[in-house]
DNA sequence: ACTGAAAAGGTGGACGC
DNA sequence: GCGTCCACCTTTTCAGT
């Protein structure tokens, strides 16, 4: 992993359907040798994968919500973990420290979905109260943080 | 957005890279059909982009936290969105009902790098008390939630 | 590890239905 | 709005360095 990587990880980060070339450009190797990285990178377990990323809006999942999820002891946290996973509804499942066990986001296309899918999460056993938060606008997400994979300081290009 | 549309959205969430072609086999149309409605949908703004994936941990980011906001009235809240926006660590913003006026997810290398990520949140005008949130484990996250867009229940494929 | 060339296949238009 | 055709570009492999 040296700085031409983190050069292609940022590169792709941006934009996931840069082509090889393309991508060879704006580091100074030919595309050959960005396909090896990349594949590495890819094998290595460092690039997880590509996708698009859509709008929830425009397929109708309007309302989003994080929410806390307070533990019981009536099932282990891999047990509630798993349950939460197959909730469609889950997209993101963080353990957490505090006296929640779990903060997960929920995206729904009503409020009416939301209570439906609360009445859900609750039913899990090993989970106990939920503290839920809506989410009125979502100011960015997702954002690529390139604080590990700068341009060097002193770069001499 | 027919049927159609939401069969290759799905498609792409999964891989941001598949070809028209790969695509076009698994809705039944030709390549370019498919090029056609998928340069649509990016247009519209359905598609908002591709991305690759990057295990944070990779990249020397290994700590995740999620931090609740506490509003001043010294500012308003687009200009507190702003300034979080100004911030690298800060990788989701989300304003929020309920006491805090925003959630944000940061992710930074050491919990030494997070008490001065908190520091500068801190430091942001209109910012007042901040609830941190430590993530001990992520065990999902960003997953395609294909509530909205799933298989007809009834197809003939 | 990188290059360059060559085969295979995908892209991105125009055109007709 | 979809399919076919086709020139061009990209991907992917491989011998050479």
């Amino acid at each position: 992993m040296d700085h031409v990587d983190r050069k292609i990880i940022a590169a792709l980060r941006e934009n996931g359907r840069a082509t090889y070339a393309d991508l060879g450009r704006s580091v100074g190797l030919s595309a050959s040798s960005v396909h090896e990285r990349v594949g590495k990178l890819e094998a290595s377990g460092v690039i997880t994968g590509y996708h698009a990323m859509v709008d929830p809006n425009s397929v109708g999942l309007g309302v989003t919500a994080l929410v806390g999820i307070h533990p019981t002891d009536t099932a282990t946290d891999e047990d509630v973990a798993d349950a939460l996973g197959g909730l469609d509804e889950v997209e993101s499942c963080y353990a957490v420290a505090g006296d929640e066990a779990f903060v997960v986001k929920v995206r729904v296309s009503t409020v009416d979905e939301l209570e439906r899918c609360l009445g859900r999460l609750r039913r899990i056993p090993g989970v106990g109260r939920t503290n839920t938060t809506v989410v009125l606008s979502t100011r960015f997400e997702g954002r690529p943080n390139n604080a590990g994979l700068d341009e060097e300081p002193a770069g001499k290009a």
